[in-house]
DNA sequence: TTTTTACATGAGCAAATGCTCATGTAAAAA
DNA sequence: TTTTTACATGAGCATTTGCTCATGTAAAAA
């Protein structure tokens, strides 16, 4: 749909609301209360509730793709690929943090034949990075032994990110957040001896 | 309420129906189909969709909260506190996946003033963890500095755990599962050089 | 055997919910 | 200046949804 100003405005709040109540709570109704305006307003916004969710939900999922799809056609080794994708990662999540969190919370909700389309390109960044991981384990840069668990747990790691910037006021310093989340990655919590 | 084991298969059901779908998508009637049962069958078993959601959530919650205290209270080193609250974190998860899954997924749907309670000790649980975390800074034994980003981080590497006992098929070893996951969280994947 | 308890049905209500339509106005584009 | 576009209203419709009630039956407890 059409950009503008008001639009602007209308899609923040909007986004406000799903993060704090969730999206099949967040009734339309909700929606105008919030804006102050009469309920069929809102669809002068958008074209249905469920649209609405796709087009966000596809959307930054694109961001990630096109992200770690520039990663793996470059030449780095698979140690330096991963601390690319994992500050991609960040970046995006700091940059939409609302984006990222109905990514997170709400794909549940799509319907299908979206649903579906929807798995399998997330299930297509889980196997681009797999398969990164699978590089470094050849090449003797990673100790690890399953890629599968350890590529979910390093998106675990960062799937959290988007609360930090929205539940707690407390807006840090990204670059400070990137260099402890690849430490912790990279070299865990525990003092060397 | 009361326990039998026709009971235990309602709740497998509507347990099984909410993971897949999502609490506020699933409705009376989706769990009466579910279990080939006509609708007012089902308020044989629940008082409400609403109580359903509270007594799962509060249940597993204190499960986790029974499990960290009794830790707290011993006289195990910073470090081994930890991996005992890990240890007991991945126990649980492995034990109750589709219960773990509603925590994680569904907590927003609680409503007033249980919602707010619900929040309350969840911070309770997060800053009993912190203060095991200060506590290992304090002796050394980690390297970490911000120990909210490092417990929040923590738990979101261990918060996917239930999808891997739940998605997919694959039933792995926990003994194995807990292994990798600790030496993630303490050592990181990085080959030492 | 009687009585209580657990499980089951079907009709149906009140509220909530997503959305449409006909209409209007203020601002921007032509 | 005219016309199109973006934003706004209010009435209201068709479904969906959570839940109740009156009633019934099979099994377990008394």
């Amino acid at each position: 749909m059409k950009k503008s100003v008001k639009r602007e405005r209308f899609l923040a709040v909007v986004l406000g609301l799903i993060h704090k109540k969730g999206f099949k709570a967040t009734t339309v109704r909700d929606m105008a209360q919030e804006l102050n305006c009469e309920v069929s307003n809102v669809y002068n916004y958008i074209d249905s509730k469920q649209s609405l969710l796709e087009e966000y939900l596809f959307d930054v999922q694109n961001k990630f793709l096109i992200a770690i799809d520039a990663i793996l056609d470059s030449r780095y080794s698979p140690d330096e690929k991963l601390r690319h994708v994992i500050s991609s990662y960040i970046q995006i999540t700091l940059k939409h943090p609302y984006e990222q969190a109905l990514l997170v919370n709400e794909w549940r909700n799509l319907e299908e034949p979206r649903l579906q389309e929807f798995v399998e390109r997330r299930i297509s960044y889980e196997s681009k990075l797999q398969h990164i991981i699978r590089n470094g384990i050849g090449h003797g840069q990673f100790k690890v032994q399953d890629e599968e668990l350890t590529a979910q747990t390093i998106l675990a790691t960062l799937r959290w990110l988007h609360n930090k910037h929205l539940d707690s006021k407390s807006i840090s310093n990204p670059m400070e957040i990137e260099k402890q989340l690849m430490d912790f990655i990279f070299t865990g919590i525990s003092r060397r001896v």
